[in-house]
Parts: structure tokens; C-alpha cells; sequence
DNA sequence: GGCGTTTCCTCTACAGTGTAGAGTGAGTGT
DNA sequence: ACACTCACTCTACACTGTAGAGGAAACGCC
């Protein structure tokens, strides 16, 4: 019965790993769970991928291929919404996978594809390279926590127990501010929410010093 | 010799398990380690904390409440920047433990600090109560951000290896803006980026709609 | 003093983890 | 039919968090 050949190979592992790490998070993924539900040895898996880690990065690198690159618009806002959005519907696609990549340490190659595509609308845009790599590190900041924040239940609505133990943390007075706030804090919107946060962000871009030739954020008619 | 009763205590448990997250980060932290520094079973240690989790989220509370706040000046701008800038300080101080506060899920009721003042900044400055919460979610997930990115090292300027492998993932062309861009990526500038990022995201703050009363930034004299 | 109770700690044990190293058996090439 | 290789299994080790029982020191009280 255990014999069943070729059953098994890199990319099938890579693919089971990355729903078991969708459907049950990080902290309940582990290699004798993944080869269990494959129906095989755990050390059947390292046959195909060196340890732990390296499977890891290989999920994160397929995870990342997946990642949805709207085709460019010409209008550098649009288009940086475009791919803010992609990365954050990819994260709704694969909950778990994307918050290990967050927190993952080690350098992911396939990066390069959506890094690339902000990087191209920037510089189009007239931004210099340093301010255009910096802007990415802004935009990627502010996704990947928003999206985070979705995955975890932050945004979602409070329920009770959860606002009583908020009200409750506050009621010797110290915090006067996130009192008044309350109402507002129990009950977010995500998708305002996000838009609100893009729109500061491409408020701010906007005002950095940028090549005339395309301040206004039109590519030049060729 | 094993008596030494009274060795003990919660908030000593807490310090020394700070020590050793922040030396070693959160994966060479144990709590069998943190006994056996403190010379004591490891199941001492479950008589004044529940559980790991519940210990981490003391150590949690007690970097939360070493954040340093600047007094407010009355400069809304300046004094998001001067809360940031602590944040990010308090994160060089005990990186390992800042690490592990990004990630932890729980609610740290010792963030209230830190929100209370940001709040009541930008509540000051006219800033609608919605809009507040929003830029303060956008405010820290920069912040957050970029220092976990300076301690894992990636604002760190390349070392030749690291330099090589990222050129020879751009060899085949398919990354042109990212190749072109390699010199600045390559040495990035901690402090001028960390700088060009809270510019940023104040001049798009600055051009969400205010209290008039409020809107140039100055408190109303009493 | 002696005695009971409480407090703090130790010991042992269990279920779980990643993975090293050796063994096994089916498939293929000659 | 033989050797060989490849894909897999088995066993074992060091490590994790922590449940449950046991022990010894300290304290309150007579």
C-alpha cells in the first residue's frame, strides 16, 4: 500500500503546502501534517525540498508569481491603485500563505514582478530612482499592514465582547482621546478605509519634486 | 541547592525575558532558555505567567510602556514626527521584542499610550475622528514597517554577495526599472528614507479636509 | 516548641516539532 | 537475470510548550 510512485512531486508539494497554510495559518502548518494529508512519510517531503524553510520560500515565490499586475493605464494614481489592490486581493486569496510571506525573512525572487511594475509606473511618472524606491517601500508598507490588519479581524466590526474589553481598558479616564473614538474604532470599513490611505499617500507622492516632462502625470505622447 | 526560593518574581521573569528575546530574537527564544539563564526548572516559570503566550504579552506591555513620547508642542506635524521617530527608536532598543510586537496578534492594552497621544495630536490639529483613526493605522504601519526593515537588515547598505545574487536575478532583462535602479537599492540611507517617507505622509495629511479652527496646525489660543 | 497550610519550586512525562541517517522495494537499463 | 537508481519509509534525536504530581521551605497559629 505505501509504495505509490510518483505521487508526489515539487510542484504538487508546493501547491498542498500552500492551501494547508491558507486554511490553517502558519502555526498550524507542519511538515507531518502536509506529507499526512498527501498520504506519505514526512521525510517524503524531503526528498523533493530541502527542509522546512526552503519549501517556504518556494510557496512565497509561487504565491507572488500569482500576484494580479493590472496592465498599465497611463495614469501613474490609477495605476499604483491598481497594483495596491492586486497585492491585497491576493492576500484575501491566500490568508495564510501571505501573512507568513510578511514575516518572512528571507529574500523572495518573484518580488521582482511586482516591484518592477511600481517601479516602471514611478519612474514613468517622473519620480527620481531614490524617491521611487522609497515610495514603494511606503506603498508596500501600508498594503501588506492593511491587509494584515483584514486578515487578523482588525477591520472587521467589534463584537461585543471585544468592545466591552476596549471600554473596559479605558474607563479610569487616561485615554480621553480613544474614548471619544470609540464608536469610530468598533466599527471600520475596510474598503473606505484603504482608499483613504491610498488617496493620502498619492496626495503626498504627488507633492515630491518630480522630471517636468511628465509632472503631470501623463506619459508624453511619443 | 535548588531551593533558592524567592528568586522569582513576574516583573523579573518579564525583564529577563526581554533580554533574551531581544538578544536573540523570537525564534531562539524558549521558555526552557529563559529558565535555565534565570537557573531555575522551567516550570518555575509557569507558576507566575500561564503560558508563553501570556508571558509574551507582558514583555509586549512592558516594551509598549518604555515607548518613549515626546511632549507635544503644538506643531501637529512635528509632533507626529517626534512619536514616529520614538517608535522607531524604541525598536533599535529592543529589537528582538519589537519584532515579535509586529507580529503578535493579540491586543497589547499597553498601545493605548501611544495611540492616546497620537489621537489627541492629530483630534488638535482638526483632524475628523474617522480620518484620525485612519492616519494613525497609516502612521504606524509605516513606522512599524520600516524599522522591522532596518532590523532584519534591509536598509543595511549590500555586502557583494548580496549585491551579486540580486544583479543575477535581473540578468535575464525581464526587470529593467528594478536593474536600473540597483545602485540605489543597493545603498539605501536609513535615516534620509525613514525622513522622505514621514514627509510624505505628512503632506498628504495636510491635505485631508480640517476644522478650520484647527487647520493651520496651530492650537487656538485659549 | 509543634502543626497545618500555603507558596514556590522541581520532577517526570507527553504530544508535538523539524530532520538526520539508514533501510526497502519497485522500476528501469543492459 | 542482474545491478542500479530513485522515491519512499522507518527509526531515532534533540528540541518545543506544558499538564500533573510531589516535595520542601516559609508562615500563621496554638
Amino acid at each position: 500500500m505505501s509504495g505509490m510512485r510518483g505521487t508526489l512531486s515539487r510542484q504538487g508539494i508546493v501547491e498542498a503546502a500552500m492551501g494547508l497554510l491558507d486554511r490553517e495559518g502558519e502555526a498550524g502548518f507542519s511538515m507531518r501534517k502536509l506529507a499526512s494529508e498527501l498520504g506519505v512519510d514526512p521525510m517524503a517531503l524531503y526528498h523533493h525540498h530541502a527542509s522546512r524553510r526552503a519549501l517556504m520560500q518556494e510557496v512565497m515565490k509561487a504565491l507572488m508569481l500569482s500576484c494580479p499586475l493590472p496592465a498599465p493605464s497611463g495614469d501613474w494614481r490609477a495605476d499604483v491603485r491598481g497594483l495596491c489592490q492586486g497585492l491585497r486581493e491576493l492576500a484575501h486569496r491566500h490568508p495564510g500563505s501571505f501573512r507568513a510571506y510578511v514575516v518572512f525573512e528571507d529574500w523572495v525572487p518573484a518580488e521582482h514582478r511586482l516591484h518592477e511594475a511600481l517601479y516602471a509606473t514611478l519612474l514613468a511618472a517622473g519620480f527620481p530612482g531614490r524617491d521611487a524606491v522609497r515610495a514603494v517601500r511606503l506603498l508596500l508598507s501600508y498594503t501588506e499592514s492593511f491587509a494584515v490588519d483584514e486578515l487578523t479581524g482588525r477591520l472587521e466590526p467589534m463584537g461585543p465582547g471585544e468592545r466591552h474589553a476596549l471600554e473596559a481598558s479605558l474607563a479610569d479616564g487616561a485615554f480621553p482621546a480613544i474614548a471619544g473614538l470609540i464608536e469610530t474604532i468598533a466599527s471600520p470599513d475596510a474598503e473606505a478605509d484603504f482608499t483613504f490611505g491610498l488617496d493620502v499617500l498619492l496626495a503626498g507622492l504627488g507633492q515630491v519634486p518630480r522630471d517636468a516632462a511628465s509632472a503631470t502625470g501623463y506619459q508624453q505622447p511619443k
